[in-house]
DNA sequence: AACAAATATTCCAATCTGGACTAATTACGG
DNA sequence: CCGTAATTAGTCCAGATTGGAATATTTGTT
């Protein structure tokens, strides 16, 4: 998030100012949004600034170019979601397997639903090669994925997920939590769940645990 | 597929030509192709008839205009699909419902292989409210699903498939196998795992399988 | 007050948009 | 093999949209 001139000046001569802030925020959500929406190719910088209410040659200002702005806003989903996660993780006893695969499923389907982007964005860049794809693989989802398949490998260890390949395995899990819910409006439709609601996304990760963790015993909240 | 002089007249003076097959054919699967890479909105007929290697105003003659092609796609696809699904199920016996979810999972994969299409052109049109939406609920969707989730529904009974809401649990199944192979670029680059590969699919359905209905004991072909 | 940071406004050249319109060509039916 | 309809090729269009440059104005900081 760095401005153009603070980029290319070693020292800023004035500090950046908190409504330069605001305006990246905006910017930065608006792009989440219609990203996810309409993809790269298909996402224009002006609809992105209409929908920040702000003017587009303000792209330019704050980001350099609408790439940096996918970037930006790529990083900050993650960072996000990574924040959630660790958070949750904090909250739940190391020597828990279990209740770690337990906390991570919620934490996935709540954050999906607050932010289906997290599942979109990839979507969109998986559709077809190209290098915010390839970035996108480096910088974030690599990263993720090594973590969390070791943890899953340790569970089927322990008899508590089902064998096969735990990275088909993780990849199952990953889709039935963010994939259903970027799908939202089509479930709607089809089967008249709304993933908006409280209860449906509780059930939602219920049966994810259930059915992927048989040896969890999904509590009855 | 009505071109346009016919789609007027009442009964057509001369038939239609069979190169006239061949491009619409040839239209509907770039148009496959165009829009569940970029969707609906992000993808231009120019586009399509170029992946076609055609004129673009033959879409025009063809198919009317740009959503009348994008619908002709969206039926080839699933129409395919039925058939597809019809055939597997024809070769299992009426009274083995275990024997006929197995089935149903493994035409549903392999063609999701062969066809992500039928997957992606959802994904890319669950984005956001639109007419095309509602139409492939209407027309497609659910159908399907009213179909399958009562079958589904009776595994539970028989304590094949896991408990909870079926709608709920046909969606994770759907996902698991289709939104996997959307994601066909962005898996090889994280797992390492090549969802062209025919063994690779053959896993997939069977931990789907083995997943999902634990009362199925996957084949160890 | 001075000056940088941030925003507003205007402009651009290029490309692309869906579709209309008119030749030219191809194949069918007699 | 000829007439004619079906199909395709080739142009054209007017307008919208594209990402981004360039400049003027306002706002905030020191």
């Amino acid at each position: 998030m760095l401005n153009t001139r603070q980029q290319e000046a070693g020292k800023p001569a004035r500090k950046q100012q908190q409504r330069s802030l605001v305006t990246q925020q905006k910017l930065m959500e608006a792009a989440i949004r219609a990203f996810s929406e309409n993809g790269f190719k298909g996402t224009s910088t002006r609809d992105i600034a209409d929908r920040a209410g702000v003017h587009h040659p303000l792209i330019t200002y704050h980001f350099k170019n609408k790439d940096q702005l996918w970037r930006a806003a790529a990083n900050k989903i993650f960072r996000e979601f990574n924040i959630s996660l660790v958070k949750a993780m904090a909250e739940v006893p190391e020597l828990d397997p279990k209740a770690r695969a337990e906390a991570f499923v919620r934490t996935y389907v709540r954050f999906s639903r607050s932010e289906p982007a997290l599942h979109k964005i990839i979507l969109q860049e998986a559709s077809y090669p190209s290098d915010r794809l390839e970035w996108l693989i480096e910088n974030h989802l690599r990263p993720m994925f090594d973590q969390v398949s070791t943890a899953l490998a340790e569970l089927q260890d322990l008899g508590i997920a089902p064998p096969g390949n735990p990275a088909l395995l993780f990849n199952m899990i990953r889709v039935s939590a963010g994939g259903l819910l970027a799908l939202k409006l089509e479930v709607k439709g089809t089967s008249n769940i709304d993933l908006d609601d409280d209860d449906e996304i509780d059930e939602l990760a219920n049966m994810i645990i259930r059915v992927f963790f048989p040896g969890v015993t999904a509590r009855s909240d």
